[in-house]
DNA sequence: ACTCATTCTCTACACTTGTAGATTTTAGGG
DNA sequence: CCCTAAAATCTACAAGTGTAGAGAATGAGT
């Protein structure tokens, strides 16, 4: 787990989320992945990844001619950053004016809401 | 309204928050009032400002000596654009794994769930 | 051992963000 | 009308982010 709450740029989001889905996995792969909808060649997706290592987002192990990379953080534990991130500076720390104003984003479906009811009433019980 | 959802650094997040507690108001107020809590100079704060200004996130009149400064988006409409961001980038766009992560936050108290359902009946009410 | 394609390394550069000092302007009080 | 305190302007710089080219290294096949 990690010690910092976990953020990411819009660049680093778009690599992890790459790496997530084929870790273990190499600059190259991740490269072809993004380049449709990025454009970024290999150098840039490369200097991304070099960075994250250093920042401790992703490990590398060198095996080789080539270089094996994989997530340091989860899914989880970046999801909660990004939310801990609005949660604080937009909504002040407040849970609730932060899932109002999820609520009123007009884009949710009825099965949205019954969705969430139903979460609702399961973390009631968790809490019991 | 925005044409382009708002997006807010960590630095414009307090500035745009004094402002909107003291509004309309000059960058002398507005740097005093974040001194305590940043110890930003009064050139860092007006630097901001400009290029608030410059972004289109705050408005500035100048009127004579001093420069009298507003906002120019809501807070709805920069809460809404902090969430679009997470949402967009963390969740794929989709709402109820975001709100899963939510409700999975250590930090909800048993009012704070009675009072998420309340906000859900109110929804289902007017979605209806 | 040589060559070629793949992959890596190094370097670079523009733009944004955080931060602020130095200097100039100016309005209001004497 | 001049001085001064308040406010503004201008300039600057380091770090971080987005982006990539040029050239070096290396492993696999011949």
């Amino acid at each position: 787990m990690p010690d910092q709450p976990v953020e990411l740029t819009e660049a680093e989001w778009a690599i992890i989320k790459a790496v997530w889905e084929h870790e273990p996995t190499t600059a190259p792969v991740i490269q072809e992945k993004l380049s449709k909808a990025t454009g970024w060649t290999y150098s840039t997706v490369r200097t991304f990844m070099d960075r994250m290592v250093a920042k401790g987002l992703l490990r590398a192990k060198k095996d080789g001619k080539s270089t094996t990379f994989t997530s340091a953080v989860t899914r989880d534990e970046a999801q909660r950053g990004e939310l801990l991130y609005a949660l604080k500076h937009a909504f002040n720390g407040a849970l609730t004016p932060m899932v109002q104003c999820l609520l009123e984003s007009q884009k949710f479906s009825d099965a949205d809401i019954a969705e969430l009811e139903s979460l609702i009433r399961a973390r009631k019980r968790r809490a019991k």
